[in-house]
Formats: C-alpha cells, sequence, structure tokens
DNA sequence: CTAATAAAGGATAAAAAGGTCTTTTAATCT
DNA sequence: AGATTAAAAGACCTTTTTATCCTTTATTAG
C-alpha cells in the first residue's frame, strides 16, 4: 500500500511522538532502535521529513529530532511527504486521462475505497493517544 | 496501490474479455496495441495469467487468449494471481507479528480500508457489463 | 510434410527503490 | 578555541521491478 519509506516514515512520526510528552528531542540511534529500521536511510527519511516540515532537526549535542510544534500533523501528511499523492489521485489503472468525465473501466469501484482511505488518513492525528500510547511496540 | 504489472494485467483481462462475446481468441499483438503496453512485457504478464489458470493459451495460428469458460473470474483473482495477497495481509507498517491481538498503532485505523478494498476486489466480475463496456478505453 | 504463425521460456538490460558510506556543517560543552 | 556530538549532504552500491531480445515449442493451413 505504501512505499517502504513510507512505513518507516510513519513508525518514526509516531515515535518521535510518543516521546514528546516526556523528554523532547529524539535521536536518529534512538529511532532505528525502536523502529528496527536501517540507520543511513532512516537518516534520508528524516531528512525529507524536515524538508516536508512535519519535523524540526537541531544538531550537535543535545540535538535530534521533535514534531513541528503546535502543527496538527495527520496521517495523510507524512504520506504525502514520501509517497506523494498518486495513492489516492492517480487512477487504479495507471491512465494518465481517467476521471470522472473520461473513467476507466473500475473508476466507479474504487471511488469508495479511496475516499475510505483519504478519510482515514484525514483522521488519523500523529499525536492521537492511541498511536502513541509506549506500549505498542513498533519493530 | 498496484503494480503496473497488476495494472497491466487488469486491462488485459477486461480487454480479452470483451473480446469474448464476439469472436474468441485475443492475440498478444492486439492487446498490446489496445491497453498501450509494452509487447515482451505483455507477454511475460500473460503467461503468469495462464499459469495462475484465468486465461487459456492456444499456440499457433488461430492460437491466441481467451478466459478460462466457465469460470467466475473477480478482479481479486488478477491482483492475487499477480501481486499476491499481501496487499489484503500484510501490515499497513510492514510488522511482521501485527494482527488483531497483536495490532500496530495503526491497525484499527486501516481495518475499514482494507475491507473495503477487499469487498471491492471481490464483488468486482471481470465479465461484467460495465467493464467490458468497448466504449470504454484502456490507453 | 513444410512453411507460417503464435505462445513459452530463458537470458539480459535498464530503471527505480532500497540501502550504505564518507565528508561536511552546525551546535554544545569543557 | 578545541574536542565532541549529531544532523546534512552527496556519492555510491544492491536488489527489485520493469522491459527487451532471442530461441524453442506447439499448432495450423496449404
Amino acid at each position: 500500500m505504501f512505499s517502504r519509506a513510507c512505513e518507516y516514515a510513519i513508525k518514526i512520526m509516531i515515535y518521535i511522538s510518543a516521546n514528546e510528552k516526556e523528554r523532547r528531542r529524539t535521536g536518529l540511534k534512538e529511532v532505528t532502535e525502536a523502529i528496527a529500521s536501517p540507520e543511513a536511510f532512516t537518516a534520508k527519511i528524516l531528512q525529507q521529513l524536515v524538508k516536508s516540515k512535519l519535523l524540526n532537526s537541531y544538531k550537535g549535542p543535545t540535538g535530534g529530532f521533535e514534531l513541528v510544534v503546535g502543527k496538527e500533523i495527520r496521517l495523510l501528511d507524512v504520506v504525502l511527504a514520501i509517497d506523494g499523492s498518486q495513492i489516492l489521485d492517480a487512477c487504479v489503472l495507471g491512465l494518465e486521462h481517467c476521471s470522472s468525465a473520461q473513467p476507466c473501466p473500475v473508476h466507479e469501484q474504487f471511488l469508495l475505497v479511496k475516499e475510505q482511505l483519504k478519510e482515514t488518513l484525514l483522521a488519523t492525528d500523529i499525536r492521537d493517544n492511541a498511536l502513541r500510547n509506549s506500549t505498542i511496540n513498533l519493530k
């Protein structure tokens, strides 16, 4: 459904969110251990999340990453930052000119699926306690 | 949502289905023109659909492909044949041990999405006239 | 039986995704 | 200021997916 990078990104965001309550910044090494991901690759994803303004980063000792403060971050924002809008916008069959005016053969059938997906991505806040619950594991 | 190969496969099946009414067999060249796909790659996908027993194939002049006769073929069958059950079975976050007993942080949120997707894939018959309508284009 | 036709199969190539390594830049703490 | 820490950046490597090419096998029509 999502790229591997996007799966990592969602886990990263949830993990950093869980840390937001207690301490503040989360370092690269800490995240990669928490979500069992390749370190260098995870660093690249963190960079993208910073560029997309979902995370702030700080260098040096006491450095690390934190959610952008005061900004509501939904699952949709994370998916858009890493995978783009393809999964919501693109034709299921990959047709360039598919739309409600010129629908592909399965256009109607997938309207509900996409609507349900979009609704879920929009409704899910990264800071939701149900997600950031520390008992939940991300490995 | 689906792999490129799977997108081609769905188009292939719909196109061959549209031919089922009038003539019978459909050749590789005809399909690739109809769906604007790379010929050799399309041939590989056709082979997979034959191996998965969704299509019958015949060699030589008058040869080609046809839907397995008398067998109901749903979109689900095509997706399973090419992409496998991943999109329905696998954890959204890629966790190995995710289940209702040990749910990942977004497990609940995606239950409805996956259910809706499964329902759609199950309910959509490749021979549905709404799909095989010849006015619909597959390029 | 032979020529022509069309799918099957296997080897190879190109592109994209996933992942690594090394150097640079910025911040902190003696 | 100098040593240390941690993220940023860019070049590189690996695997998977997408796509091509060439030979073989099976079928049909003459």
